[in-house]
DNA sequence: CTTTTTATTTGATTAAAATCAAATAAAAAC
DNA sequence: GTTTTTATTTGATTTTAATCAAATAAAAAG
């Protein structure tokens, strides 16, 4: 629970009293390789933190799968549209690797927001980073070459790519996989 | 005031108290067509809410203007990045008719934010929406045609296109004038 | 109302990346 | 270790939209 709180007080502190009921809301779950944190189409009930391990969230487009996220240590991850308007998810979210994670159910979140004004604080920031990240990406998506979106990757995030097959890095960066294969050979 | 306080309200209602400071806070401005809400590199100091008129938020990239968003009635606007981290931003703020808004100061926001649980509650509700307009606007941009892009922009904002020049339309939807102006033609 | 400026359309060419189709290479299963 | 399956690379072709270059059309200024 430690990482998980130091993440938590990096983003915004909490107060002693509703820290203590915040943590106690997290579930600590440890799963195997390719286990199914959600489903397609149901509620995304839970708000992850990924204390250890690798998590793919991927959607179908046309048939075809498209990686939107890659969850490593230290990060949180959630299905946005689902988790906030409690609708189905079109995300699935599954492990890559043996994964060690915390959860925290919606009703308990927003219950613990609506109780502790310094927990609401919290979830208004996370959702700001989520926002200023989110307007980074559609940038990179909409101006930069799948070239320079590769060479970004590999400067934030040079792990990736050693850990997870090429196809869920060639669609988490918006290109085929063909066309990741001939960027990587050029070199 | 009265549109302002029914948007407020439609997010997430406020107690009586917190609703007569927040409101206090806004101040209305009535400016001209083509007055500067915003200058390059300045920081972002103001939340705004458009009344009525029309704003054209814009930036520069690769010494072409890029529109990032196009306010009309009604509608909650600011600078990102620039708001929240308090770095200067790339944006420019410009009237496109004379305009009747409302703003409210950063610092003014985020310390009511602070003494009433329910502002902060508001604040994070509209990020969120925000984040999944941003969301849903990423998607936009990777997978549709710029054909389906405009579509979509005549269904969700038709009036937008008979205000508004073609260029500014183009650089909104991600295409060049050019482009626009041939998917335009073939109806 | 004529000139000047700005906005929009049309045409030809180019570029980036997708698609279709195999060919290797690597990993997993036997 | 050999076979089978899966992952990656390479090649040829097509598609979408950008770029470059004028030509009209519309709006503003005189």
């Amino acid at each position: 629970m430690e990482k998980l709180l130091k993440a938590l007080e990096h983003i915004s502190p909490l107060g002693s009293k509703s820290q203590q009921c915040f943590l106690d809301a997290w579930q600590y779950i440890s799963v195997p390789k390719d286990f199914t944190l959600l489903r397609e189409n149901t509620v995304s009930d839970y708000f992850f933190f990924l204390d250890k391990g690798l998590a793919r969230i991927y959607y179908y487009k046309n048939e075809k799968e498209i990686t939107e996220w890659l969850a490593t240590d230290q990060q949180f991850f959630l299905s946005i549209t689902s988790f906030f308007e409690r609708g189905p998810s079109h995300l699935i979210m599954h492990t890559l690797q043996p994964s060690q994670l915390y959860k925290i159910h919606h009703d308990d979140f927003m219950r613990l927001a609506d109780e502790h004004h310094d927990v609401e604080r919290l979830l208004r920031k996370m959702v700001t980073s989520s926002l200023i990240l989110s307007q980074v990406r559609m940038d990179s998506i909409q101006f930069e070459t799948a070239q320079q979106r590769y060479e970004r990757l590999l400067r934030t995030s040079p792990q990736l790519i050693q850990r997870v097959p090429l196809s869920y890095i060639a669609s988490f960066l918006g290109v085929t996989l063909e066309t990741l294969s001939r960027i990587r050979s050029q070199k």
